[in-house]
DNA sequence: CGACCATTTGATATGGATCAAGCGATGTGG
DNA sequence: CCACATCGCTTGATCCATATCAAATGGTCG
């Protein structure tokens, strides 16, 4: 369970206000992760709660301290995709331009550093270095996407596959998967439904590629079969 | 008929050679673009010829000149997914890090050119507004990787009217659109089969929202009926 | 214990893939 | 200039992977 004692600071919005103002002088001396860690300010979001809206100016950079955070979109008429899914570590916020191309919510609470972008690139204006590392992040940020295009061109059972290989590379222990996500989560990353993400599970489940200990808790037993089975 | 009489340097793979040198000091009061037109080379490459292929350094950022352009790339078994196709004035070739993710042809007979990606960042180093510039370019690339995955959740009906759209919206006459790319290219790209967009095509047709004035040649005729079936 | 929500499992439907054939435009050699 | 080969596209028939609809199971919290 990841509930925490901390402050919730907002349920469904950010009520976004700063104070804090730390010189730059030492931000080229860390990477710019360490930066926004330095100069940002810490939030809570609860299970579900709303970080900012699809369409809104994208004003702030985000930093995943604990939990987890999802990115979607969703169309006229209900489906949702959800573009990415942040991990404790992560950055996220700076899909493109000014604009949020996609919403984000905490999957589970969650606390995230945020950090104003305008700060950051009127640091990058003086500091090379900070403005070669939001290129970076951007860049991974894209072949991340590009990724995902690969995955969604597969057959169910290679995107179940690709997104648990996935989500085991990005893991503390890469033998266990402990995931913050719902079924409906991976489905909606997956562009699959809930039912054929089950039904795939319990298939590898039963071809021992894998364990399911709890339903959210995956062990990987035989590597070189999910490898196979990625396409 | 796209065929130049002008000099094809390459046909499977570009030797790149530079011998120019134009000086920075003028770079920053133009557009990266220009900047790329100014300090690059132009390079012919024949239809379906090779400019750089997946896993090879990023060692030079491309701009069409005229012709078209495709990025893909191959699963093990075969199955091509088309990334992104690059019109003229699209600049291509920076997808993510140092090492191309996709491989990149000529759709048809096509002039690009190109500059190394390390004058560039030399360049960028020196002048912020380049370094912003290298920036845009890799945000609006993102932003058109994360459209293409919201295409690629949708019904075969939605993808093709979405790709119609796009197409139209990117071309010098968005009432008439001139396809430089095959059926298959694009069912690569919209990660469905020839013979669905050839079916998909004609039933739009047939409700009168398009007309086949030749297989290359769409012509839209309802623009509202499109958006009204683009999801 | 009982209500609720997430997940699994089962039965059936369907959109798009696959397999197969026909057609039309373009180019080539006789 | 025409017959024919080739290639890209369209159309038709059938199949299958995944969606959809429906119900059962299990885990969590009051």
């Amino acid at each position: 369970m990841l509930q925490q004692a901390a402050v919730q600071i907002a349920t469904t919005r950010a009520p976004l206000k700063f104070s804090q103002q730390v010189p730059a002088a030492n931000a080229g001396r860390h990477g710019l992760t360490d930066t926004i860690e330095m100069m940002g300010v810490q939030m809570s979001f609860a299970r579900n709660s709303e970080i900012y809206g699809e369409n809104e100016p994208a004003d702030y950079l985000y930093k995943v301290a604990s939990g987890a955070v999802r990115t979607y979109k969703v169309l006229a008429d209900g489906r949702r995709q959800i573009g990415a899914f942040y991990l404790p570590g992560d950055t996220f916020g700076l899909e493109s331009g000014d604009i949020h191309a996609f919403s984000a919510e905490a999957v589970v609470d969650s606390k995230v550093v945020v950090i104003k972008r305008s700060a950051l690139i009127g640091l990058a204006a003086r500091d090379n270095d900070v403005a070669r590392q939001l290129w970076v992040l951007t860049s991974c940020e894209l072949r991340r996407v590009q990724d995902h295009i690969m995955l969604l061109i597969k057959t169910a059972q290679e995107r179940v596959v690709g997104f648990l290989l996935e989500m085991a590379a990005r893991m503390p222990s890469d033998k266990q998967i402990e995931l913050p996500m719902s079924r409906q989560d991976i489905a909606d990353y997956l562009g699959l439904t809930i039912e054929t993400v089950s039904r795939t599970l319990t298939q590898l489940e039963n071809s021992a590629a894998i364990e399911l200990a709890t339903s959210r808790r995956v062990v990987l037993r035989n590597r070189v079969a999910l490898s196979r089975l990625n396409g």
